[in-house]
DNA sequence: ACCTGAACACCGTTCAAGT
DNA sequence: ACCTGAACACCGTTCAAGT
């Protein structure tokens, strides 16, 4: 900007070399840091030294841009499965590596629970949860009920371990307590089972209840898949 | 407010005699608008013909107040379970009853999924999943981690249905139409999955899949009982 | 062609002032 | 004791103006 420069293409005007690919990753590295800061357009204009609404010249909207940020997040998914893995196997490895990068993204992945992006890497996903439920014995629309089984019930638990992720402190902080505070003072007339379970309610794990839920899944896949052979 | 009363407990003065019950009542009647109308402090104000601050006075904040307003929809969950039905049946009419709520009140639903009232209502859902999975032969840790895995789950459906519900219609349209239209561009090749049930992804119903979920939690259940009576 | 910055129409919440 | 209303610190987004 001061001074004149002789290659053209790469002046020093810097915040002037915004491109998608730059605004997807600063947002990247915005959702990273959890309830530490959160994901809004000027923040991002912060992270790219520009202005705020600069981010309108390459996105339609937030929403188009968390599209994207999202595809890219599903890429890293499908980076963390390893090869050769039985339809069982995959699945697992599709549950925890999407558990993993929405906890390492929850602002993406909270806001995405109920979308889909329409974009390559979701599509390679999709194609990997249809080759499971194929390899398991479904075709047609029980492969398609089973696919979306699986995909909905994914997206639901990640952005739901991530929208609690979010909260303020003292929300999660008195959410995470019930099981050690209301729950033991109920009445042991009108509530027997949570009386009589009270400390096993306070001591499951996050991953106690995620395993149970994945497991879940593979074993109605492969029900189903019983019920279609015997038939 | 202009003529004097000779009943004093009970003035003129319209919009003065806000209860926890009445803002709680308005919070209902706003949330069931749906997509119409925004859960917003400013409208609730408008609702009760009071200023928006004033419901400051009842509750300590607008999470406070939705907890509250949600521990009121469970309640109506829970008046549409029959009595007398077998335990599976008992968790599919809390997920059928769950859902109508959730889509009843969408706003509420939507922002409580990933969290607890820890009020009266959620206390008689829990005792309610409790006993169901008593029933089917679960207890201590089996039985906890069981109950979390259907209550969590439930939070998690409901919760994105009722998401999806509030989008914008233009983003929701995008979204809907993306089995008929992204999905269906892909390349074969690529993705001999997507292309060979593109018909049958484009036409699953939401109802199948809730079913799918449903009865995939009900078959673990059923899976981890039989595994533990064996044992 | 792209970026800037004021501006608009919203949020939840606080607090001094009223009654 | 409760309600009011201005005000604060935020949002996403638009648009005329700059370069």
């Amino acid at each position: 900007m001061s001074k004149p420069s002789t290659t053209p293409a790469r002046t020093k005007r810097v915040g002037s070399q915004l491109t998608p690919e730059a605004i997807i990753e600063a947002s990247l590295r915005i959702a990273a840091r959890g309830s530490a800061d959160a994901f809004t357009v000027r923040r991002l204009g912060e992270e790219l030294g520009a202005d705020p609404t600069a981010v309108y010249r390459h996105f339609r909207d937030k929403d188009e841009l968390l599209l994207s940020v999202a595809d890219r997040t599903l890429g890293e998914v499908l980076d963390s499965i390893p090869e050769g893995l039985c339809w069982q196997d995959r699945l697992r490895a599709l549950a925890a590596g999407s558990l993993a990068v929405a906890l390492k993204y929850p602002a993406v992945s909270s806001t995405m629970a109920s979308r889909t992006t329409r974009r390559s890497n979701e599509f390679r996903v999709v194609e990997l949860i249809l080759g499971a439920v194929t390899e398991a014995g479904l075709d047609g629309v029980d492969a398609a009920v089973h696919y979306r089984m699986v995909g909905d019930s994914l997206l639901a638990y990640v952005g739901q371990r991530a929208a609690y992720l979010l909260f303020d402190p003292d929300v999660r902080a008195g959410d995470e307590s019930s099981w050690t505070r209301e729950y033991r003072l109920v009445d042991a007339e009108g509530f027997p089972h949570i009386t009589r379970l009270g400390q096993e309610l306070a001591e499951v794990t996050h991953d106690q209840i995620f395993q149970a839920r994945v497991e879940a899944l593979i074993t109605a896949i492969e029900q189903r898949a019983r019920a279609v052979r015997g038939a």
